[in-house]
DNA sequence: TCTGTCACG
DNA sequence: ACGTACGTGACAGAC
């Protein structure tokens, strides 16, 4: 069936949510919201709108005196998003206070009422999946948008306890580990990474290892998230500044790094100049499926507009292939379904994640079909891996 | 409607 | 030599 179709059905299925849930998060939050509202006023010394960053900007900057230093400025001043908030944590308890309060009116206003809002007569909500907005073949979901709902903090997480399975039903989520940097892997036929996957070592350890002419087991954790920010700098089409500002070190200190990552990674550099003289003699990439992009701005004289071009040319091939990829994943995840477990259906992908609901009877059946389905569906040269996880709720998962 | 901010991969 | 990592969507405030 084609994927337009299989779009059709995850958007008319739906996912089940808790609305009590929801509900009684929001109720909660609202309180310490209100609180937070009142002690940032108070050490202020001001009644101000918090969710202004004009307002937050005057307070911090000009009221409070903060040296701004340092803290970029967008095209109306001085910025107040969290990273610049970050540099100037130490100077006052105020910016404590406003990082919380930031972190619970966002996941209070996008997700907890806003959600059970939306829910059918089923309690089942609907987002559009849209197959033909995004530049390198990614698929997008709005009204609502389901695949940035909240994980990394504690709330996030209890958010996703509020998707759930219906009765007699679980949920099984499978997501592919580390995609884009087989991806890499595979493009470049850098021996070492593909090797580093074959024996399913931790990519970020490895690397930390390599670069540091040291043994995995003494790789610290500062070594490893440094490593950790390189591999994702690849992805991304890294500069020095940009690596620097992600792993938090100086420029020269990341010089460095990049110099040691490509000298342990030679076939990865060479890739990645490949790809942009191929883009500036085309004028566009693709992925290895053939899904272009066209970059016009890869031959501009305009150096800023040439880097950006760079780093988009360098991007796409990647995220290309992962979305390619777990595209043909969901035809045959859908197949496999259809003919075997026709009350199981797909509910959601989320880049590199599949989310089902399953009979209970046909969890463990289908947990290693799909597992297996999403492995062999495309052969790279560091094969894919899938990780499948079954629970009540998304939460738990 | 634009800008700033921030949720996700 | 230039400002800075890729791809999205939603919300609040400012105008």
């Amino acid at each position: 069936m084609p994927l337009v179709e299989i779009l059709a059905d995850m958007e008319k299925a739906g996912i089940k949510i808790n609305k009590t849930v929801l509900k009684g998060i929001s109720a909660k939050l609202d309180r310490r919201v209100k609180k937070l509202e009142k002690e940032i006023q108070k050490l202020a010394g001001a009644e101000f709108n918090v969710n202004s960053s004009v307002q937050l900007r005057e307070v911090l900057f000009e009221k409070l005196k903060i040296p701004a230093k340092d803290i970029k400025k967008g095209k109306t001043g001085f910025s107040t998003a969290s990273p610049e908030l970050q540099k100037i944590k130490g100077l006052h308890p105020i910016i404590g206070k406003i990082e919380e309060y930031r972190e619970l009116f966002k996941l209070k206003t996008t997700y907890l009422d806003t959600l059970p809002n939306l829910a059918d007569e089923k309690s089942r909500i609907h987002t559009t999946f849209n197959q033909a907005v995004t530049a390198t073949g990614r698929l997008s979901s709005s009204e609502p948008n389901l695949q940035n709902i909240p994980i990394r903090t504690e709330l996030g997480q209890l958010i996703r306890t509020a998707f759930e399975a219906e009765n007699g039903y679980k949920l099984i989520s499978a997501d592919y580990s580390q995609i884009e940097l087989h991806i890499v892997a595979h493009l470049s036929g850098d021996v070492k990474m593909i090797t580093t996957f074959l024996n399913n070592e931790d990519i970020h350890t490895a690397t930390a290892a390599r670069i540091n002419k040291i043994d995995p087991g003494k790789v610290t954790d500062k070594m490893r998230r440094a490593a950790k920010a390189l591999n994702f700098g690849i992805i991304y089409g890294m500069s020095t500044f940009g690596f620097a500002q992600s792993a938090g070190v100086k420029q020269e200190e990341a010089r460095e790094f990049i110099r040691k990552y490509f000298e342990n990674y030679p076939q990865v550099a060479q890739f990645l100049d490949e790809v942009k003289i191929s883009a500036r003699e085309k004028g566009y990439v693709e992925t290895e499926l053939g899904r272009r992009r066209y970059i016009p701005e890869i031959n501009s004289t305009n150096i800023q507009l040439r880097n950006q071009a760079e780093r988009m040319a360098v991007n796409m091939p990647i995220q290309g292939l992962a979305a390619d990829i777990i595209k043909l994943a969901m035809i045959e995840a859908d197949k496999l379904i259809r003919e075997k477990h026709p009350k199981a259906r797909m509910v959601l992908q989320i880049h590199d994640e599949l989310l089902f609901e399953v009979p209970e009877e046909a969890v463990e059946k289908l947990a290693k079909d799909i597992k297996a389905t999403m492995e062999s569906i495309y052969k790279l040269s560091a094969p894919l891996a899938a990780d499948v996880k079954v629970g009540d709720n998304w939460g738990e998962i």
